[in-house]
DNA sequence: TTGAAAGCGCTAACAT
DNA sequence: ATGTTAGCGCTTTCAA
């Protein structure tokens, strides 16, 4: 078995209490006595158990981090920062993947709040009512998604889609087609109400999958709807999109551009380069982290999003 | 405070070791009792705490990740598909971002040791004997480098690099550079070893950071080698290189062939679409689990890559 | 088949 | 400043 606090106890000559203290609150033991306690774990290798310690303090020093997918950029990205962050405070954080299924979502929900001190939810798919429900049983932050009480980071995607749309019709656009995602997606939502705020003439073709594949399936009705400029729902439906318009000898930007969302690397060396509104990713998971665990009243952190105009987006021909 | 196993006793008027045995040992209980206690228990929302099953039994239920960068397309395709086979079998797994810095690495197992049955090494970085003497605390699996007495799974790089520089060979190259990686790096070794194997006039470049801005540092020394083939240590590091490349007006694959490894997402992309060695992550991040869940000898499982030529490799020039 | 009791490693009053 | 004690939620002998 591991080194224990108890062997520490032993081999130092003073009480496992004490030893306790040299740890979780060094002020309040002699300073000799810590030096020698510290040398002698030390030299044993003692690490305090955490989940032991857990049982008694109830807090964890862990966090749960869901996503829908961990393979796309989007959320490696975030992954990366807020687990980073969590690191700096001494948090480990357990990764989980839904595969965009809302059912695996609340199983793992469920699954991790006996085990963290939150949990962040990244474009979560459940209804609101059982994120909310859910939010009593353990500490949630939310990442774009707006859910009422709950502590919140959202991208603003609604003014870049504003932004994109915009600058489809300074370049001549008269017809928009937004290739939506996933129905339960807030971002998706976002940029649809975007949309019809505006005035322009934008067209709704989804919902789709949040893949290249999405973009892919979408290419017919694309093409069918006689839009000159889309906004696709994240930068790997948007490639895909343009895969399929270029088997379709449709060239983008010459007969349609194309603009996604999130600035991830397939798009900044795809051909061409790919017209996108960027998401400080990095940014969301680290302040997501800060409020878990500086808990804070409800509210709704936005982080700005920007327009990169790159090579897929060109005047519309006339 | 959440409800426990003493709770779920009360409300079903059994002992709490009737209730543990109804979760952990079924069988061991009368089928009445059984339905009973389930039923109360689903009643109040009982789930077990790990933490505390934990104490008592010696297994946590989770797992370990460690990688270099999250961020990368190789290693977040290799952690989903990790924490999926380890979802399957009801276990957790943290997952844990090293930034290339060794130290941070050996913290994070010693971090986690106590928290987890078993780690997984991703490509680590820490010296052989360090990582065999951290294997003591805490049952490890090592993915891409060879270490003793370790259960390891490796991609067979060396067979892809071996092909990659038959494939220019046979395109013509004379001269070919390899852009090696990280100087900790079991994968920039093996296609070091395979490159000094072959009859090709191969020149070393490197150790690079294994990013693309370590392809466009690369890019001067690649052009001075006067190299008409470059086999890259992964496709972010030869997207680099053709990035810088272009902008010193040499093209790919006209002046110059490139091949990548990892077959990641921008590569596909890419103009023009890479040629690379693909790599099986997620069978490698899914048999990684299984060794960690069914202790086995340690031993070597290894795992084919293929190339995959697309146009960023063509015939040299004469 | 079920209950009683000890204990996993640790912390947190309470005494001293 | 340090020791004593009880207990966190659970499992696991051992008895009944």
């Amino acid at each position: 078995m591991a080194v224990t606090i108890r062997d520490v106890a032993r081999a130092s000559g003073v009480h496992v209490s004490t030893v306790s203290r040299t740890f979780s609150a060094p002020h309040l033991v002699n300073a000799e006595t810590r030096t020698r306690v510290l040398a002698v774990a030390d030299d044993l290798g003692y690490r305090p158990n955490r989940a032991a310690r857990a049982l008694t303090t109830g807090r964890t020093h862990n966090l749960g981090l869901i996503v829908a997918d961990i393979a796309n950029p989007f959320f490696s990205s975030l992954i990366k920062a807020a687990q980073a962050q969590a690191r700096l405070r001494d948090y480990h954080v357990f990764v989980a993947d839904t595969d965009e299924d809302p059912q695996v979502e609340e199983e793992l929900i469920q699954a991790f709040a006996k085990q963290v001190d939150g949990v962040l939810l990244c474009g979560p798919r459940l209804a609101n009512s059982t994120i909310e429900r859910l939010g009593e049983q353990v500490p949630l932050v939310v990442v774009n998604r707006r859910v009422n009480d709950l502590p919140t980071v959202l991208m603003d995607v609604g003014r870049g889609a504003r932004q994109a749309i915009e600058h489809l019709v300074a370049l001549g656009h008269r017809r928009i087609a937004l290739v939506t995602g996933p129905s339960g997606s807030w971002t998706s939502k976002e940029m649809q109400a975007a949309a019809t705020a505006g005035e322009a003439d934008v067209v709704f073709l989804g919902p789709n999958p949040p893949t290249e594949l999405g973009g892919r399936s979408a290419v017919t009705d694309v093409i069918a709807s006689g839009a000159t400029g889309v906004l696709a729902y994240n930068d790997l439906v948007a490639i895909g999109l343009m895969e399929g318009l270029a088997e379709r000898d449709t060239q983008v930007p010459r007969d349609i551009s194309v603009i996604g969302v999130d600035d991830i690397l397939p798009g900044r060396f795809g051909s061409p380069r790919l017209t996108t509104i960027a998401m400080p990713t990095a940014a969301a998971g680290r302040m997501a982290v800060d409020m878990l665990l500086n808990p804070v009243a409800p509210g709704v952190t936005t982080l700005e999003t920007s327009l990169v105009v790159r090579e897929s987006t060109a005047e519309a021909r006339r």
